[in-house]
DNA sequence: TGTAATTCGTAAGCGTGCTTATTATATTGG
DNA sequence: CCAATATAATAAGCACGCTTACGAATTACA
């Protein structure tokens, strides 16, 4: 079973972290939408009503930056979640250039929803793992994160 | 600096494994990218001549299944790289419905370029990380890339 | 105060992945 | 052998993220 390479790689591209970790996480996604169908949201759109839970009222840059996406993605995002009446843009009466984002009525009770599938794929993703392993992985996560982030903040590509 | 949640949440979405995951995924990716743009390249296609270095000949299903997408998606990511000229299609003569993938000559010696870029923001990601905890994280991820690639094979939804 | 620099939102166009559906070919069972 | 089923590849259309670029509004500073 074990192939013999055409190509002498000399690594272990199988358990390279950023294919596992791109794998890992369109599984994830993948399943999480499956469940969330049914309530006619994806992964993405409960992030955002997740975030404008706790911040409502920002205007689109700040959520942007909290999501640590690009601006014109949360955008075109926000133009299918109003249409769809999940969110509202509300113009800024402080700076003409800005649109607040704040949930709707409709979005306010799946939220006990969302949370169950979140819960839910959770624990099929976690299976076998113990608790403190699952602490443990969302810690080095954040913490891989946190690096990444940065570099992408001052982001020198050079790779000279 | 702690904001009070206008909807009570009762679950700490800040860390939730799904949406770590998928940033965290989503950042090392751009920052791969950025890095290997000036190969032409991207992690997806990255991705694919890895997996032909090793099991080169093998038609589109097979590739497909070892990658964990669905053909289709395949399909277009190697319309892309034929068109660069990074991989070819040839008629499999056992099965006229079957093309088989090869690495042209054009891509070989790029492997090492890309192994650089791939070693380079790996070890961005992973800095402040111990050696014991970058191979446990690593594992972690294949555990739960385990258990989700299992669900999306026979795939059950209910949810109900 | 008035110009230069910055910021906010969005358009255009691309890459990668999905679901659903179609065509062509292979395989299998009666 | 032939009809039913399965498989390989692709098309169409969508979601989400990106880069690059732009107009409008705000802010900074000379």
């Amino acid at each position: 079973m074990t192939k013999t390479p055409k190509i002498a790689l000399g690594f272990d591209y199988e358990r390279a972290l950023g294919f596992v970790l791109y794998e890992t996480a369109r599984l994830f996604n993948k399943r999480f939408d499956q469940k969330a169908r049914a309530i006619g949201l994806t992964r993405a759109q409960c992030q955002v009503l997740f975030r404008l839970a706790v911040h409502e009222g920002l205007n689109q840059a700040r959520i942007a930056e909290l999501l640590e996406i690009e601006p014109i993605s949360l955008a075109r995002l926000i133009d299918r979640m109003e249409e769809a009446g999940w969110v509202e843009r509300r113009p800024d009466v402080a700076d003409r250039r800005a649109r607040l984002l704040y949930l709707t009525a409709k979005a306010k009770p799946v939220f006990e929803r969302m949370i169950a599938v979140g819960l839910e794929t959770r624990a099929e993703a976690q299976a076998g793992l113990s608790n403190a392993e699952r602490e443990k992985l969302v810690d080095l996560l954040l913490r891989v994160r946190a690096n990444l982030s940065e570099m992408s903040a001052d982001g020198g590509v050079q790779s000279r």
